[in-house]
DNA sequence: TCCGCTTTCCTGAATGAGTCAAGATTGGGG
DNA sequence: CCCCAATCTTGACTCATTCAGGAAAGCGGA
């Protein structure tokens, strides 16, 4: 896995510092779609097994910020993160198990960006969460 | 405000025991849409001034599971809850002060449910939420 | 109207994600 | 190679929400 310059340029082009933790948390975000902040530290771990949890908090907020990792955050759940940015995908999750899962909207690029009355908000960004039963969860328990 | 049979029918005509907490907690939801835990503890006790934060929680999550409420939590907020239910609008927020509006949907009942891949998921709801900034943070920075 | 069985509520403590703060390290331009 | 600002470490802390056990209150039936 030699995608360290990658993942460098994409800091450097964001202009952000490169360091060993921020490189670590971003190739475990990529490797780790969907995964809460818990994961990521033990998965960065793995690579450095020092850095502290706030380091990982920290570089989650500035990549989140510099608009290299997206956050997300379903009703009940705690906050989860990904790579996947610009591409307006959205998310399923499973009112059961919480497992989440991508999907390309129908629509086009933006759905649903023409809100009939915007109460004189700039919007920027529509955030569509699908809810339903995962294949496993709506096969288990039908009801 | 005599509106206490009403609410009172719609708990019992939830299956739901009726108790001074909930006809104060539904109340209390209806008359501040999008309001946290805490602003609705509060209204609740300007009623019952003795309710315990715990029977409110309880309240509000029994009322949520009966559809009489709903829960919406963007991302980086804590738990709202509104009364305005089963008619499939959405909400704006504000990125800057965290103000909440209701939006009701375009495109007509059902936004986007047809999304394109639905990875074996049985969707049933799909939630929209524009991201933005408010009137007075819009003016007031525009940067 | 009263009983009794549950459900619901109260008190008080615990959990856990996330934040704050201060001092030590480190990246990278000069 | 140096230096300063940005970043990381450590450790304490906040606060929304949950857990637990006993007390109180709804409500269907007598």
């Amino acid at each position: 896995m030699t995608t360290t310059p990658d993942l460098s340029e994409q800091l450097r082009g964001a202009g952000l510092r490169v360091t060993r933790p921020r490189l670590a948390v971003l190739d475990a975000v990529s490797g780790l779609p969907h995964a809460d902040t818990d994961s990521i530290i033990g998965a960065v771990r793995r690579e450095l097994p020092s850095v502290s949890h706030q380091a990982v908090y920290d570089s989650l907020h500035t990549l989140t910020a510099a608009g290299l990792v997206r956050r997300i955050q379903p009703t009940g759940s705690v906050a989860r993160y990904e790579t996947r940015i610009g591409d307006n995908h959205h998310h399923v999750v499973c009112r059961s198990c919480g497992a989440i899962a991508d999907v390309d909207c129908a629509v086009g690029e933006a759905p649903c960006l023409d809100a009939s009355d915007q109460h004189g908000f700039v919007i920027d960004e529509a955030e569509v969460i699908y809810w339903g039963l995962c294949p496993s969860c709506s096969t288990a328990r039908p009801q």
